[in-house]
DNA sequence: TTATTATATAACTATTTGCTTATATGTACA
DNA sequence: TGTACATATAAGCAAATAGTTATATAATAA
């Protein structure tokens, strides 16, 4: 686990983003699975535009990046980012969400692609 | 260092709260300080109510907690908190920001008190 | 007592946020 | 082709947020 040098400006950006129950749940599943859109709408239970403008916000700060593979764009953390360190330290915390994704698996909705 | 349990929908009010550079400074001042209002006017050039309204959403979570001494009222991390841990994880990762007291007490403004 | 200092709170305002609906783009498949 | 599905984006709106000014409360000092 690499040290992050964080910065107050960029910290505050990364922990208000991290702020809103949907997106922390988000960063949470992501970061042991790659997600599809529409799993997202399905687990939140929230309209596709609402979830894409989320995803956006994570996307836009470098946590997260998009892939396509065919008519789905999978979405993952960007264990890249200078910040990755400092959120995994936050992830980590967290009650496992897993769950989410295993009850899409038994309805048969989990996209696994490709 | 408790392992605290944490729940999403707070984790995300703490992280919201956090997630604003003047909440977040506070916290990391007063992680190794008790600090009075006046300081923080001072250390972040705001009006006092602004000040006193930011510590006033810090204490209602219970991040934080005030005493009173005299004419001033000291504000301190809340110790004793459930989220104290999960908190401390990310405070920890913060650069340190005592310098900012260090320049108060050069120009004689830092409040010691009774 | 009165004045001063420190703080809290109330009311107001501009900005930001998170959602909605409508529409555009891109891929797959008949 | 054209239709369906997956996603992004734009525009609009209500609620939340962070600041302001004005005022109230409380302690101290003259």
């Amino acid at each position: 686990m690499l040290k992050t040098v964080v910065e107050m400006d960029k910290a505050a950006v990364v922990l208000k983003l991290l702020g809103d129950k949907t997106r922390l749940t988000m960063m949470k599943l992501l970061d042991n699975n790659d997600c599809c859109v529409c799993e997202f709408v399905e687990i939140f239970d929230m309209s596709q535009p609402s979830v894409s403008q989320h995803l956006r916000k994570l996307r836009d700060v470098g946590l997260v990046r998009e892939q396509r593979k065919g008519q789905w764009i999978f979405y993952s953390v960007n264990k890249d980012n200078d910040y990755y360190g400092f959120i995994e330290q936050i992830i980590k915390q967290l009650p496992d969400q897993d769950y989410k994704l295993k009850e899409l698996e038994e309805k048969g909705t989990r996209i696994t692609c490709c």
